[in-house]
DNA sequence: TGGTAAGTGGAGACCCCCGTCCACTTGGCT
DNA sequence: AGCCAAGTGGACGGGGGTCTCCACTTACCA
């Protein structure tokens, strides 16, 4: 624990944490538009324990989503270590679209935190992601057309389907994937060009 | 002109049109949370104006949406009229996609409009486009284990990319749409069960 | 056990939205 | 020309959101 936490009163500290934990909750289930009263009252504190705490409600999305966002680099890190470039490719895909299937709360605070905060790590990451691109091209298995842009593309519309309840957004983002995957698999036609999607027009 | 629109005086006849026109342009360019009072400045006129003609907003927007929502069922029909039942099928889900990628509000529109006015009408074109994956799978070009309720899958990935500018929304929207069309081919590998989304769910 | 700084909760300031009300203006018929 | 119903705009009520202020409570240390 470093100085900033430990500096806090015990009974802070877990008021803090019970915020925390009921707002990824909230987040999960109901998106970012959870009014922070409804988050103040699940957790037991008024509103101004949460504002100490959190000066504004963005940096509690931050906070909030910090470990997901450190779990997709690691998702990324991780898959350029298969020995299989394909595979790895498609457990990257996988696994950040279930992620934002899963939490209704993520794509919208991937596109409003990330922004300013970390870019030389969205880059880093961008990188990561080109990386296994380019191995997954040179192993004959990714159809040669595919552009980096295109994972935006995937994320994008894979986005759409927050709407629906958690359950059928989970194997609708499957079938989805299930899908794109295989339109990216090499030896198929051509396609029209690679739209330059970066990853800023996503963030506003 | 019917009654109800003839017995309107001249210039509020004018007035009328003009709302619905800037409403049109403002749901498209900003989606459907663009407040009444900006689109009531922008046509020049005062709220309570806008108000008179358009009871609700709801109201408005379904006015404003009709003719892209008549528009789409054309597009079915036209489809089933085609010989060619792959490309009829592909036709329509490059239109309706095409529509949802130029105009903000319309997937908005759709979702909240639809539910009770108009069930009958969503079931025929539901039917209809049911109707035209049949002839498709007959055919043979499109993969025997398509289902219907892909379609609402397609437009809920499509309408993900509503947050991006328009033209590169439109750019983005035919690569994926180009993708999923590839995807759907005959002749490739199996894939999970369809998810049973019903359009219901996309109306909440 | 008592003093004190840290922590707390709820009221409310401020803003933005939908939809209404009402005193004023204006088109169009006679 | 003059009348009046139809039409108009802006102020305002009501609701819901973020964030602040301040009098009160409580953990912790001596």
């Amino acid at each position: 624990m470093t100085a900033s936490q430990s500096q806090l009163r015990a009974d802070a500290q877990e008021n803090r944490a019970r915020v925390l934990a009921v707002a990824r909750e909230l987040f999960a289930e109901r998106g970012l538009d959870v009014p922070m009263a409804a988050i103040a009252r699940r957790a037991g504190v008024g509103v101004a324990t949460l504002y100490r705490r959190f000066p504004t409600k963005e940096s509690l999305v931050v906070e909030a989503f910090t470990e997901q966002f450190a779990h997709c680099r690691a998702v990324i890190e991780e898959a350029l270590l298969d020995e299989d470039p394909w595979r790895g490719f498609c457990t990257v895909i996988q696994n950040v679209c279930l992620m934002q299937a899963t939490d209704r709360g993520f794509t919208a605070a991937f596109v409003s935190t990330f922004p300013e905060l970390h870019s030389e790590v969205r880059d880093r990451t961008w990188e990561g992601f080109a990386a296994l691109v380019e191995r997954a091209k040179e192993s004959g298995q990714l159809r040669a057309d595919f552009s980096p842009h295109d994972l935006t593309l995937v994320l994008l519309a894979n986005s759409g389907l927050a709407g629906v309840p958690v359950e059928v957004a989970v194997s609708a983002s499957q079938r989805l994937v299930a899908y794109l995957l295989e339109a990216f698999r090499a030896g198929t036609d051509a396609l029209p060009p690679p739209v330059p999607l970066s990853l800023d027009l996503v963030l506003r």
